[in-house]
Order: structure tokens, then sequence, then C-alpha cells
RNA sequence: GCCCCCAUCGUCCAGCGGCCGAGGACAUCGCCCUUUCAAGGCGGAAACACGGGUUCGAAUCCCGUUGGGGGUGCCA
């Protein structure tokens, strides 16, 4: 079995295409096919050679490994000419030199889809300027067979005389994908259900070319994926790269988990999949029907899965790595730290992606942090004990162990004074020494911060609160 | 307009004629646990688009309607 993959570089690599290659992936493995990558871009104007990399890389981070290619339309120009060659003597084609107003025009004035056939019966030559069009049966019924819905049918009178090479010579993609899968032995074409309509166009074009028959490839429709909107996703207005989703700190393998399950299920309930497991349970047959929505929400909770499973030590090389790969030196480096370790395993109990673990120990590393305005109004300024506990807690950690247990020991008794649950007491402290109102553990964080900077933080929030709230004489 | 695809909780899936007074997961709500927040545990609310058939029996099969989506390019 031998499948690919034909992204075009014409801008970032999304979910969706992530999805295809994937199913492609895994229908080639389970088999022990070939996995090919081809790279359609045979509209120059539109192509960029950095998308190509990021096609690439994207691929190689979430473990999807092609076999061959990655090869190229531009680059293979002579097998399309060749074809062009073959049909147009075969009395597939004419040549059509009608403008794209002209084609426009027709198109409105006719009932049937598409142009309508303007230049078919004008002998015109084949010269350079004037398209190529394919000479649709005008009669009969192209039957597309495929593995996710069954047998599409096309009445030809429905299907327009398509352009297979543009009036600069260059081919289209409908006839370059066609040569390619054919030279390329493709014998499962599996990519997303737009293409579904051209499809009949390829089946035509295929059963025109090739003295020896070739069976036509199986085709495999998948849904697409939709936005919020239930719009099939779109590069321009969908915040969907992979590579965004790389940078924000997710797991390949959450990812590709997720993405499995867009569209595929092994019908018994399970949801966890390795890329290994998916090669021997993925199941073609299973896809279904219906388009499917990209949520962020279970990705990110398969993120946190997959976060919280790892060993505490791959948990701090993932963070490290991550950052340097974002260029985030500092960042890598305070990850790498001793102070990091110490904190990682609560890290990773309460962070989604890695860029949330990076901002959990922000208070850690960042130099003159400072307790956002919001929680510092809403846990010191608007608590009127908070002055007097932060003075207290104050003086109780200038002195004694710093362990996490006698600080809790501490503030525990210091809320007792005060009327106040551990819960309660822990806010103001939080707030002044961590910065935020939420986060990790308290205790524990002020251990590894130590008391120095402890103290600075206490004494800097005493002052602050004191600044805003002049007109207050016990301030 | 024309062609094609699709239709189960908010979302992703299970269901492929009786086991369904519809199951799981995410999200959501409540309670428990608790050092804030998470994680975890328990519980709740939440769906077969509609109308005709077929059948002893339909979420499951057929037809239609409605709704959504895709395509309709000398883009892929």
């Amino acid at each position: 079995m031998r499948v690919r993959i034909a992204p075009s570089p014409t801008g970032y690599f999304h979910v969706g295409g992530a999805r295809t290659a994937l199913y492609n992936w895994c229908f080639a493995k389970r088999h022990n096919g070939v996995f090919v990558l081809r790279i359609e871009d045979t509209d120059a104007e539109r192509n960029k050679e950095e998308w190509v990399a990021g096609i690439a890389s994207a691929l190689t981070w979430l473990g999807i490994n092609w076999d061959e290619g990655p090869y190229r339309q531009s680059q293979r120009g002579e097998h399309y000419q060749a074809a062009l060659e073959e049909l147009w003597s075969n009395g597939y084609l004419y040549a059509c030199d009608c403008t794209r107003e002209i084609v426009l025009e027709r198109t409105k004035a006719n009932a049937t889809p598409g142009y309508d056939g303007f230049c078919r019966d004008r002998g015109l030559d084949r010269q350079p300027g004037r398209a190529l069009r394919f000479k649709v049966p005008r009669e009969g019924v192209t039957v597309v067979t495929d593995v996710i819905r069954g047998e599409v049918r096309f009445a030809n009178s429905t299907i327009d005389d398509f352009v297979v090479a543009k009036s600069n010579g260059n081919p289209l993609f409908v006839l370059a994908g066609v040569v390619d899968d054919r030279e390329m032995r493709i014998s499962h074409v599996i990519r997303a259900e737009e293409h579904l309509p051209t499809t009949p166009k390829a089946v035509l074009l295929w059963e025109a070319l090739g003295v020896a028959a070739l069976p036509l490839p199986v085709y495999a429709h998948l849904p697409v994926l939709v936005n919020d909107k239930r719009q099939k996703i779109s590069k321009r207005r969908d915040r969907v790269a992979i590579e965004d989703y790389r940078a924000q700190g997710f797991l390949p393998e959450a990812m590709v988990n997720y993405l499995a399950l867009l569209g595929w299920s092994p019908g018994d309930g399970r949801e966890y999949f390795s890329l290994e497991d998916l090669v021997t349970e993925f199941d073609l047959g299973s896809v279904n029907h219906s388009p499917a929505f990209f949520d962020e929400a279970k990705l990110l909770h398969f993120n946190g899965v997959y976060l919280r499973e790892l060993p505490v030590e791959s948990f701090i090389a993932r963070c490290c790595q991550w950052a340097a790969e974002d260029a985030q030196s500092q960042v890598a480096a305070d990850f790498a730290s001793a102070e990091f370790a110490r904190l990682a395993p609560l890290v990773q109990e309460r962070a989604a992606t890695l860029s949330e673990a990076a901002s959990l120990v922000e208070f850690l590393f960042v130099a003159d942090y400072e307790t956002e305005t919001e929680s510092f109004e809403k846990a010191i300024l608007r608590d009127p004990d908070a002055g007097s506990i932060l003075a207290e807690a104050r003086e109780r950690l200038e002195e004694g162990s710093f362990e996490a247990a006698a600080l809790k020991g501490e503030i525990s008794d210091l809320g007792e004074k005060h009327g106040r649950k551990l819960g309660k007491v822990q806010a103001p402290i939080r707030a002044a020494v961590l910065g935020r109102g939420v986060g990790l553990p308290l205790f524990e964080s002020l251990e590894v911060l130590g008391r120095a900077r402890s103290l600075e933080r206490l004494d800097a929030a005493i002052e602050r609160l004191a600044a805003s709230r002049p007109e207050d004489p016990s301030a």
C-alpha cells in the first residue's frame, strides 16, 4: 500500500492537515505501506519555500515521518508535459482562448455548472497563450468509490470541461495530482472531504491516461475540521497552526492523540493512544462522516494528562527543551535550575501547558517581581486585616526554620490569632510573595524562594499598602 | 443557482433493527478532599432535527423536508 499527503505550501501547516497526515501515516504503518510526502506547488505565485520547511518541521515534531519525498511538483514538469502530450494526441483535450471574463460570463449565462464548453468544437490549435481543457463526456455517470462514503455518483453533464493546463503551459493541480498518483503508484488517496467534488475529474483523467490500465486508487474522504461557527478551518481566519500549539507548550503526543479522535474512535470508549497504539488500532473504515469541531478545551485536558504522566525528570527535560526551542534561553536556564527541580512536581500537577509551567514559577525567577494589581487589591487592599497579618508574618518569618512544614505551623498559628483558617491567612501573604491570588502551594514556594527574598517581598507589600492608604492612621 | 457531503448531549465520540426509559469523554453545575489553585472522588443537568414510510419492533433501513457544510478558479 502506498499513500501520500499533498499539502500546498501556501500558508502554515494547520491541525486539519496534520490530522490528514496522521491518518495516512497510521494507515501506511498498519499495512506496512509507504507514506509519501509530496509538495503541491504548481502555482508558483502562491507558494513559499518557508512553508515547505514549516510542513516538514511540524510533521517531524508530531513524529510523523515520511518514507519518500518530499517530492515537489514544481520539479516534475516534464511528467505533466508528457501526460498533456498523450492526452492531446488521443483527443481528450482542446485548446481554449477564452479570457477569464468571457468564461465568467458564459458560466453565468449557462444553467450547468462551470464553463459551458464554448471552445470545445472550435478546433483551436494548441499554442502558447491558450489553456487546455478536458473534454468531459456529455453523457454517463462517473462513480467515485469511497471507503468512507460509499459510491458517490456524478452525472457527467454536471461536470464542466475543466482546465488541465494554464495558458502559460503549467499544469493544474488535478492533472498534476493524477499524474503523480499514477507514477508514484499511490494505492489509497486519503484526504479531506473538500476534494470530493473534484474527484470525478481525477477519475476521468485517470481513465484517459495510460495505455495499460492502472487501477484507480481507493479514495477515502475525511470529514473536514471546522471552527466554532462550523466552517471549514481556514489558515487565514482561524489560529490553528501546529507551530502555535507547539510554541504554547503542547506536547506532540497530546496533539496526536487528540487529532486521532477527531473523526475516529476505537468504538469501545478508550481515548488514550500513543502513535504506536494508533498503528495497530486505527481503522479507516471506522472514520466518521460528519465534520468535527477542533475543541481546544479538550486538547488542553489531554495535554495536562500527558504532562502529569511524565516522570518528573522527563517533565523538567521537556520544559527545558521547549524553552530552548522557542529561543527563550533565560527560561530554559531557569527550568534547568535546582530551584525549579524542587518545585517541579507541584508545577507538573497544575500546568496544562509548558508555558503555564513557566508562568507558575515566574515568582522565582523574574527580577523585581511585583504583585499584580488585581491580586494586590483583592487580597491585601480590600482586606482590613491584611496589614497586620503581613507585619506579623514578616516578624515570624525572620527567624526559625524556613522549611515548608515549619512555615505552615507559623502561619496557621498566626491565622488562629486572627480567627482565620489557613486558607484565609495565606491569601495576603500569597499575594505579597508569589504575586498572585492563585498558584503553587504557598509554603513550599516560600521555602524555595528563601528567607531573604520572602522578607523583601513582604516589606514591599507592606509599603505599597501604606502608600495606597495614606488616610488610614493605622497603616 | 447548480453539484456533492453531512445530521445522537454545548463539544468529540459509542450506537450499525430488539440489550437504548440512549453510553463514555471534554466543558458545565453541586458536594467531598484540601494550603490558594490544580489533581482526585462522588453526584447532577444535558441529545437521537422534523415528517412520512418499511417492520411485530427504528437513534439504527428507505424517501422527503429542514438545517449545516463543502465545491462550483487558468487556487490546492
